[in-house]
This record gives C-alpha cells, sequence and structure tokens, in this order.
DNA sequence: CGGCATCCACAGTGATACTG
DNA sequence: CAGTATCACTGTGGATGCCG
C-alpha cells in the first residue's frame, strides 16, 4: 500500500496494518497462535492466495510476525505474531467488539467459523466462575477454562473438562454468549454434556450483540 | 469496499472503517469535533477530493457521522461524529500509540500538521498538574487545560492561558512530550512566555516515542 | 499436499478539471 | 465552498500452474 506520507501515529500504523485482510491475518494469528500458510488461507475464506503471500511478507519485513521452519514433525513453515504483533491484540478485539452490533444484521449469507468464537468468548465469559468446558462448533474443538477471574479460550481438544457442549457453530455461540437458553439452544441441535451448573455461571446473564 | 463476508466483528468493522482514508477522516473528526469538508480536506494531504465525498457519504449512512446544515452565521454543512463514531476514539488513539515508533524514522519528507498533536498530548500530559497553556505551532493554535488529573486539550486559543508557547511545530512538539528540554527548543526557534513552571508540571518526563 | 507465482478482468484510487 | 466528472493507473479477487 502507498504511505499515507504524514507525520502522525495513526497513519503510520495504517501504513502498515491498514491494507485489505492484514488486520484479518493478524486476527488468525492472534486466535491460532502459530499456525501455517493453509490454515491461514482456510481461516481468511476469500482472500487470494498471492495476496496472502504478499501481506505475509510485507507482515515479516515490518516485525509483526515471524516466519520459522518447524522442527521435524511438522517440517513446514509457521507464522507466528512478534511482541509488536500481539500487542495488536486489544485492538483488533476493541474493534471486534465495536463491529459486533452488525453482526445481528444479515447472518445468512455470511461465512461463520467456529475459531472466530474465541476472541468474543474471551472478552465475555464470566472469569468468577470455576469451570472447564470441551466445546465442538461444526467439528472444531475449542477448549475453555475459567477460575479465579480469569478465562481461558483456545483452539483445541480438553480431554479433562467437566462439560461438553457440541453442535452447530451458531447456536453454539449464541448459547455460550447467553443469547439463547439450554432448551433453545437444545431445540437447534447443542448437545450438553457433563457440568450444567460450571457452565451456567460461565455464561454471562444478558450478553449485548458481541461477537468477534 | 467489498465486504468480507465473514460473521465476525473485527471483518464487520473493518466493512466499516477499513477503507483507505476513513480512519484518518475519523481521526479529523475526533480532533476537530465538528468541522467543514474543507477542513477535512486540509486536514487529509493527499485524499482525492471525490474520495473524501464519498467516503463521508458512507460514513454517514453507516451512522459513524453526520452532516448537518449549520445555523446562519456559517452557512455550510458541518460534519460531525455520532456516539458511535467516537466510539472508536479509543481505538484510534491506541492504533496511533501503536505506531508512533515509526514516527522516530524518516521524518524528512513527511508531512506534519500541527494538530495532529492533539491526540498524542492527550495521552501523554500530566494530569495531575495545574496548567493553561496556550500553543501557537506553525500558526495554528492549541489550547491545554490541565487539573485534578484531567487533561483538556483542543484546537483554538486559550487567552486566558498563564504560559504561551510558539514555534515550529515539531520541536513544539518535542517540548510538550518532553523529548527534549527548554534550552534545546529554544534553539529550535521555540518561544515560552509566562509561567514556565506549571509547563514543567504537565510535560511528561520521559516520553516514549509517541506521536498520533 | 503446502506454498507460492502468474495471468487477467475489474473495482478502487489519485490527480486534475470542471460546476452549482 | 463543496463538491461532481473524467481518466490513467494500481490493487484486488479468482483461476490456474508450478515446484519441492
Amino acid at each position: 500500500m502507498r504511505s499515507y506520507g504524514q507525520a502522525c501515529g495513526l497513519a503510520k500504523a495504517l501504513d502498515v496494518v491498514g491494507d485489505r485482510w492484514t488486520l484479518l491475518i493478524v486476527r488468525e494469528l492472534i486466535i491460532r497462535d502459530a499456525c501455517r500458510y493453509s490454515d491461514l488461507l482456510r481461516g481468511l475464506p476469500g482472500v487470494a492466495t498471492n495476496l496472502l503471500a504478499e501481506r505475509l511478507r510485507d507482515l515479516e519485513a515490518e516485525g509483526v510476525l515471524t516466519r520459522a521452519h518447524a522442527p521435524p514433525p511438522v517440517a513446514t513453515d509457521l507464522y507466528a505474531l512478534t511482541a509488536r504483533g500481539r500487542a495488536l491484540a486489544p485492538i483488533v478485539e476493541a474493534l471486534g467488539f465495536w463491529g459486533a452490533p452488525r453482526l445481528a444484521e444479515d447472518l445468512g449469507d455470511e461465512t461463520f467459523q467456529p475459531h472466530w468464537m474465541v476472541l468474543p468468548l474471551r472478552k465475555l465469559l464470566n472469569g468468577g466462575a470455576e469451570a472447564s468446558v470441551a466445546v465442538r462448533a461444526d467439528g472444531e474443538a475449542i477448549a475453555i477454562r475459567s477460575g479465579g477471574g480469569r478465562v481461558e479460550v483456545s483452539l483445541g481438544p480438553a480431554p479433562d473438562a467437566s462439560t461438553r457442549v457440541e453442535g452447530p457453530a451458531r447456536p453454539v455461540f449464541r448459547l455460550l454468549t447467553g443469547r439463547i437458553g439450554l432448551e433453545a439452544a437444545a431445540g437447534l441441535g447443542v448437545r450438553v454434556e457433563g457440568d450444567r451448573r460450571s457452565l451456567a455461571g460461565l455464561v454471562p446473564r444478558r450478553a449485548q450483540a458481541a461477537d468477534s
């Protein structure tokens, strides 16, 4: 992208992350931490592969991410945020929260990938409750662990979880953000097994329309 | 801009403010509050006038700003942020802070407009000090009032100020952010009149390289 | 298969000129 | 002053091909 040529912090930031797709790439890396090129490609439906390659090169040159050749078992390059890149996390979350009201509208024709739930869940879930939940939404596993005021939400399985939630991504997300109840969720194909009480403590009472 | 078509808050936010120039327009409105088309055009060097007009139309349609016909004395339309638009302010400030380290580099060929100092000054100045400063940088007036933990920085004159700072924008900015001292600033053409003590209380001791 | 590079039709951009 | 019109140019999205 062309530089704005303005001696202003915002303009400088946009010189780096103002390109189309760039902040969405950062979002993917915040959610997934280190991941492969193909993970990014799948997590960014609509991006052209050459464009993704170009953006990754730019972001590496700007010091936002690193590309490292992974040790033998993986045999591929891994992309991960640098400290400077991770410093974008609160901004990405705030922007996601700002844009969330628009999620209430046209929900039909849009892509919904389960892992996009991770960021809003980190913000919305109640860290005061003690809970360990294994979520499986549209086949993708998300692990939630909360307690002592902190919530950890990450991709991947949680074998030791005391609660299991499984079903289509949208209703699962609505259940976890408190926008529908257990019965409504069940009617939409969501199955909940195990400790329902700690799940209830985790879910916010009346969430605003906030996704990521 | 084409929608990303992703059911994700960040993608939705970028559908609205992810276009080139859009966040810079929001920056101008945060700094200036209500202002005219030509103010925006001057505050955004490099933007094409048709592009500015298009963005303003889009942002109005999205509910980020309003365009109001001003009462008789002005006789022109005024653009101002809505509550939804003002909700972007912390994000714009955070992004500006994130991009600020790059301001240390290539300072030569870039445009520097004095009013861009307003946002970083709001963050960096020490609100504990009691001070009222009238700044004139490159001919543009900025008023600073601080006390009781709060800092107000706005465009325009401050006739009742107890301190007056005047000079070229860059050294004035460096002085106010604590990156150079009074003597160094004087050597760069900055004149300080009046109460120097309250100015010293206002300026942070050792500012990081943070502009807006 | 993962990780790109190439090609092309098209939408968005930037500079200038022009208008109510 | 506040835009609209025009037009050359650049960036994007989509398809496909290549290579270890």
